[in-house]
DNA sequence: TGACGTCCCATGATTTCCCATGTAAACCCA
DNA sequence: TGGGTTTACATGGGAAATCATGGGACGTCA
């Protein structure tokens, strides 16, 4: 059962490297290897990075789109044309590329957040407010009942 | 698993060289060998370079085309004679047509966008204006539901 | 001869690799 | 269950390799 959860605050380095927890690379392990796709989340305006796994099944959903329509061009640019494929090395750091690290308003420290099949890279104090944010959606709301069959 | 990700921006220099971006060519690698296969975009009015196995797979889609059919005619127009065959260099770099670069408006710079199985080149303020019309495309719409399994 | 294209070498900057260390968590055994 | 030991993890920094880029030399074609 491959996922990923809790959150996890690590230190950004000079050179921009940070430790990608454990637990997480333990489940990307699982997903397709030490690879992480991360782009820029413009609805947050933090990171969001997913495995190669989870790529594949973009992938596929894109591919059941016309070729050279504006649609999927545009998901492409999304996806992969605003992605890096970031692998992570033997002490199990990435390092986050430059243009992400200035839109995502990241500094010193970066916060992991697990959210099962994908996670999220914020500034601390920018997932601090979005949470606050997240509470008032939620206002009213509750999960939808769970399927029939036993889990 | 070879994909074209990311977005880079190169220098062009007085002899219309630019290095293609080391991730592109490790794909490429991966995907035929230092083949680019070049053509102008006159949708986008950008670039699109793409591996020798992404040109096999548009030749065998050609194939099943009527002969000699005005639309086959048009896609092999399109695809081969619109299409200059480049070999990147010892150093990394390819030689941007002229034709290739005045039709892009490529100047100084060039930016590689990685979108899956090929890439685009643009001039980069004519990539930026682009991807503001994409970003509105894609207002409301999403990809369908990722799949319930964690990937 | 001059514009152009190809090949080769040079170089600064960046990135990657490798080793070292402090700290926190897990383990073990009385 | 307590206390000490070991392991795993996050982090730092230097050395080595890679990358992007510039420019000269040589050959070719009009």
């Amino acid at each position: 059962m491959a996922r990923f959860t809790s959150t996890v605050v690590n230190k950004v380095d000079k050179k921009g490297r940070v430790s990608v927890p454990a637990t997480f690379r333990a489940a990307l392990e699982q997903l397709g290897g030490s690879v992480i796709y991360l782009r820029m989340d413009a609805t947050n305006g933090c990171l969001e990075g997913f495995s190669e796994v989870f790529m594949a099944a973009i992938e596929e959903r894109i591919n059941g789109l016309d070729m050279h329509s504006e649609e999927r061009e545009a998901f492409e640019q999304t996806y992969f044309g605003a992605s890096h494929r970031l692998v992570v090395d033997p002490e199990g750091r990435i390092v986050l590329p430059r243009e992400f690290v200035e839109f995502a308003g990241i500094g010193e420290q970066a916060s992991f957040v697990g959210l099962n099949t994908r996670f999220q890279v914020w500034h601390p104090p920018h997932l601090a407010e979005h949470r606050k944010g997240s509470a008032d959606r939620l206002k009213g709301k509750t999960l939808p009942a769970p399927p029939r069959s036993p889990a």
